[in-house]
Order: C-alpha cells, then sequence, then structure tokens
DNA sequence: CGATCCTTTGAGCGCAGTCAAGGCGCGTGG
DNA sequence: CCACGCGCCTTGACTGCGCTCAAAGGATCG
C-alpha cells in the first residue's frame, strides 16, 4: 500500500486499536462490521481444516490490510491474529461503499489490493505444491526478507521475524519437525541465521538460488 | 460473474476470439494489451518453476475473468492456456480505466472478483497444504463439481470435465501415479467416476466427508 | 526452581514419488 | 485393412522425503 493510499484511507478511519500478542482481529467465515490496516505490529492470516490442521496463508506486516473479503464479499476466507503486540487502524466496513463512490480510482486501488494478494497466493501455492521442503523454506526467507524491506525495517541482512518455526510449518504445509531439520541446513550453509526473533540473511542470491527464484524489485501499482 | 456484469462488459468488448485446444492465452510474466472473458470451453492456469516443475493454479470455466493481473498490476502471474476450443469475449487492457471511471460500482465488481480468487486460492492452498491426497482430490471434485454446476452445465451427477489426470495432479501438488491410484480408490468406491471428458459424481456427500469439506451453496455478489 | 513453551535431535515408519512396463484407444499411413 | 506410433491411463516394484513418536536441552517467567 503507498503512502497516499493510508492517507486517503485515514479520512475514513473510525479509530486505532491496540491488541495484545494472540489476539484474534478477524474470523474465517464471520462478517466482520470493522475492516483494519496494520500500523505496527506483526500477525498471521490462516484457515483451518475440520481435522484441526492450520494452513498459514501468510504473514501480516505493517501495512496490510484486513478484511478485504469481509468488506468485498461479506465473508472472511481466514482468520488474523495478531502474533506481536499490534496497532490496527479501524474502518467501518459500512463505509467501504461511500469510500469507493468517492473516487473512481478507489475502487481500482482495493481491486488492485486483491491483485497483489492474489498474485502472492498463486506463487504461495507453486512453492507449496511444487517446491521441496529446502527450496520451499528457502523461498520463504527470500520473499519474508524483501517484504520486511520494502515496508522500511530492517536495513542490512537482519529482520525481526517474531514467529515460530511452527508458523513456518503450517504456511509451508511441513512438519515442524522436518522444518526444524531444513532450517539447520540452511544455517550450516551460512546462508541464514535464525536466533529468537531475528532472522539474518546472510547470503540473499544463495539462498535465492536454492529457493529456485530471483530477487526482483517490487512494483508500485501503476497510475493509470 | 452476474449476467448483469457480462451485459456491462460487453459494451466494452472489442471482439470475439475462438482459440484452438492447447493455445496460449496469457503469459506469466507479461503485460498483455487484451484481457478476456471465456464464453465457451475450459482451460488451465498455471506457473512454472525453474525447474520446469508446473503448477496447476486452477481450471477455467465459462464466465471467467482472465487478465486481471495485467490490468490492474501490469503483468501476469500465471499463464493461461486453452484446453478444449474455446471463445473469448476480447477487451482492451487500455480501456479498463475508463471501464472503472464510468461506474464507481465498476471498481467494486473487479475489487469483488479479484477477492473471489484470492478466497479461492486460500482454500487450494490448505487443500495443497494440509489435506492428504485422498482427501485433496475428493475436495477438487466437490470443488470442481459445484464450479460446473454453477455455470449452467451438467444438472444430474454428470460433468465434462476435459482435463488430463496430469492436470489435476499439478493442481493438487502431487504425481501423476499416485494421482492416479487415488483416483482409483474413489472410484472403487462408488464415490465419483471418470471416463474420457466426462466425470460422474456419485455421491456427493460422500465426496465431501471425505474431503473433509462442506457442500455450501455459493454466494452472489453483495449490493451495497 | 518447577512450569511452560520452544527448539533441537534421534529413530523408525509410511505416504507419496520415481522408475519401469504394459494396456488401450485412436489416428495415420503403408 | 492392418501395422504402427502416439498419448494417456493403469499397474507393479522399489525408493526416499517428510511425518510421527519420543525425549532431551534451553529460555523465560511467576
Amino acid at each position: 500500500m503507498t503512502e497516499e493510499e493510508v492517507e486517503g484511507m485515514q479520512r475514513f478511519k473510525v479509530g486505532e486499536l491496540v491488541v495484545d500478542p494472540g489476539t484474534p482481529i478477524l474470523m474465517e467465515g464471520s462478517n466482520s462490521p470493522q475492516l483494519f490496516t496494520a500500523l505496527h505490529g506483526m500477525g498471521l492470516r490462516f484457515r483451518h481444516l475440520e481435522n484441526g490442521e492450520r494452513q498459514v496463508i501468510n504473514f501480516v506486516f505493517p501495512g496490510d490490510f484486513l478484511g478485504l473479503q469481509a468488506g468485498l464479499m461479506g465473508e472472511m476466507g481466514h482468520s488474523v491474529e495478531a502474533t506481536t503486540k499490534m496497532t490496527l487502524c479501524v474502518f467501518n466496513r459500512s463505509e467501504l461503499w461511500s469510500y469507493i463512490r468517492a473516487d473512481p480510482e478507489r475502487g481500482f486501488e482495493l481491486a488492485w489490493l486483491a491483485a497483489v494478494e492474489e498474485h502472492f497466493l498463486g506463487e504461495t501455492l507453486t512453492t507449496v505444491g511444487q517446491r521441496t521442503a529446502l527450496q520451499a523454506i528457502a523461498w520463504a526467507f527470500v520473499r519474508i526478507y524483501l517484504r520486511v524491506k520494502a515496508c522500511g525495517n530492517g536495513g542490512d541482512g537482519a529482520i525481526r521475524f517474531p514467529f515460530k518455526q511452527k508458523d513456518l510449518a503450517d504456511a509451508l504445509g511441513l512438519s515442524l519437525v522436518h522444518t526444524n531439520k531444513t532450517i539447520g541446513i540452511l544455517k550450516s550453509r551460512q546462508l541464514i541465521g535464525w536466533t529468537g526473533e531475528e532472522v539474518l540473511i546472510h547470503d540473499l542470491a544463495g539462498l535465492a538460488k536454492v529457493g529456485l527464484t530471483t530477487v526482483s524489485k517490487p512494483k508500485n501499482r501503476p497510475i493509470m
């Protein structure tokens, strides 16, 4: 989300909300009357299977819009939960329509947001479906690093990543044990480091090579 | 896509295009000057990994919009290819903006389309990441059946499904051999039949149970 | 200083992948 | 008319990546 968009949405904000780690923000299947933009902190989007298995859809970073599906379709396809303490910008779902009507470009903004999500989900699906565990985890660190750096945090090769190995495992469709051992391989190859809430990317190009991916600069929304 | 939306878009159509089976329609990474709506026939959306592996993102049925990512982001995240002979409604990408500007609801329509795609991709991701092969294939047949029935074709338990087992395998991140054997299990349990281009759903409820999913009616776009 | 949560490591198993070969339907050409 | 090739489906044997079970460190906290 560009700064102008954040700016524009601020006019529709109802207030700010600060939530503690572990707080559910949106529930799968629900039709929340409120939508959010993440201002600080990090979280998780995920779905549950009937047998209790969890699929992490992606990680939530500052700037992410939460509740687009509820706003557009009337029902969330996944849940959102805070992993760290988070502060959220709150909107009323009922005002989304007036937001769109105010300027035709607003609808375009939302469509663009959804399209970006779709694009990323397609890439994730390809990872989970086709990459090996080693490739998938290498890919994930490349994506996460680029995503975090894009929102300003983490200048050099270090980023804050307050998630558990189980979260990454659930994001990639792997077991915790196998994820742990595979991370160990990447560590031993001097490609990454991960201690506590800090991840070190020692060799981005090497990681990208292992992960069968390329490091391209993220594109901004085109002005039509 | 509702009939009114199709109606609305028809005004922006440049013409119709008929393509033969196997024809590439959109290429991953490209910025096609043309966007399409599928009118007849079926196709595939897919991505390729650097090692040549293919992930099928989903199946294209009549009514699907093709090229939304190119229109909104300037670059496709996946390729689209015709599986059968297809007829497409053609639009100019450059007119997308005037289409949106004509009516604020237009932007909403596009955002809604993208959100529906995102919703479905999240469900697919959960399948590939968390369901076993048997559960995944059962889930896939439930989704496909509901999707095909939603666009009018296939009244009773029979639908036209002109895809190969390899296509389904690539959609679920499974090997062809294992997919074949797993389909055999579903056949022997009298849940489905699959001969040539026809799939028979003998027991939708039973399939849904195996696939750890529920058969709920699809929701229409809410009128805000 | 026990309790709890997370990470790490080892052992063994099994689901799904790979390799290989055969069957079947269909179109093509001798 | 039949032989042949080709694409796709089917089946069997074997392999191995990743899962499960289990237990042992560390770190943090009341």
